[in-house]
DNA sequence: CGGAAGCCTTGTAA
DNA sequence: ATTACAAGGCTTC
């Protein structure tokens, strides 16, 4: 195996917190280990794997790519810059956290104890052909299960971009890979279950539309024409799409409302909604428009702080 | 039309 | 060994 370089990217820790972010359930395809005393994560974006680890002041990291994507770099390619502006781009590091988590902790004294211990979480700014596949599998599963699903699925579909410590990495495959007739039938070999045609289904739908031009068009869409266009796809109804929407579309206001939230609304925000049964489309959006309303157009990153603060509790292992 | 309930796969914890 | 249920969605009534 090369010995790629340690690359470094400067960032406060406060800035930017790699466990909550990368733990917190936005990206399926990061791990933590341990390295020489120290806490590393290994994960796939942008058809290349990184490993990252949380100093003080800096990020250190290294990257892995395929020797094919290295031809298209020039001659004297200053890489720590390149890399540097995607983990820029992926952390959404251009975003001043620090002012919004200030503005949302003054209007909000429950989401003002929350910040206190979980500083720098940032929305990922995800591929959103992998965002839409992962979050398919989310639904009524487990975090352990959909890792497995969309590491599978890379497996399968992706392209291999290295091997390190025997263990091969592949990219997230692209839309009209997963639109091929034999897919629904692998997956559901897989362990998929129902899920297996939703992902084959919504592939063939969203390649009928443009494929990734199509896409590539929610992002320049308004939130609301975003989200009921990916809710004609199989398998994705109003939280999903609201976590495509904030997690891959750059529609920031969008706010997931899953089991958890729903559980921390009706606690801390609405009691009112304790003697209702479901969560049907109107109590949805009312929970969506209440934090809209307290945390203003970016309450999709700041509902997810919240999130992680109620994931924590019942995540220590690992 | 809005709301409630049953069903869908699989793995795992109790 | 059985049962409940987990980051929901779809279909039916």
């Amino acid at each position: 195996m090369k010995m790629n370089n340690w690359y470094k990217l400067i960032c406060n820790k406060y800035d930017l917190q790699l466990v909550g972010t990368l733990n917190g359930g936005q990206s399926f395809r990061w791990k933590k280990y341990m390295e020489d005393d120290n806490e590393q994560w290994i994960g796939v974006f942008n058809k290349r794997v990184w490993i990252l680890q949380q100093h003080e002041n800096e990020i250190l990291y290294k990257v892995f790519e395929s020797n094919e994507r290295k031809n298209i770099y020039k001659e004297n390619e200053d890489f720590n810059k390149v890399y540097n502006d995607m983990l820029i781009d992926y952390f959404q590091l251009q975003l001043n956290l620090g002012e919004h988590y200030k503005q949302w902790s003054a209007s909000d004294p429950i989401f003002a104890k929350a910040a206190k211990q979980f500083y720098g979480i940032r929305i990922l700014k995800q591929d959103v052909t992998e965002n839409i596949f992962s979050f398919i599998c989310s639904s009524n599963n487990n975090i352990s299960r959909i890792t497995s699903m969309v590491n599978k699925i890379a497996d399968f579909y992706g392209e291999k971009i290295c091997e390190i410590d025997g263990q091969t990495y592949y990219s997230f495959p692209d839309v009209d890979v997963l639109s091929h007739d034999d897919v629904e039938a692998k997956l559901r070999e897989n362990g998929f279950g129902y899920r297996a045609k939703y992902i084959n289904e919504s592939a063939k739908l969203i390649m009928n539309q443009g494929g990734q031009t199509w896409l590539e068009s929610l992002k320049k869409m308004e939130y609301v024409d975003a989200k009921a266009s990916l809710m004609t796809l199989m398998g994705i109804g109003a939280k999903v799409a609201d976590c495509i929407c904030l997690m891959s579309l750059g529609h920031l206001g969008a706010l997931p409302v899953d089991t958890h939230v729903y559980q921390i609304a009706m606690k801390f925000y609405m009691p009112h909604l304790s003697k209702k049964k479901t969560v049907t489309n109107k109590i949805y959006n009312e929970i969506g428009d209440h934090f809209r309303e307290l945390y203003g157009p970016l309450a999709g990153w700041a509902h997810t702080i919240l999130f992680c603060a109620d994931l924590k509790k019942f995540q220590e292992e690992t």
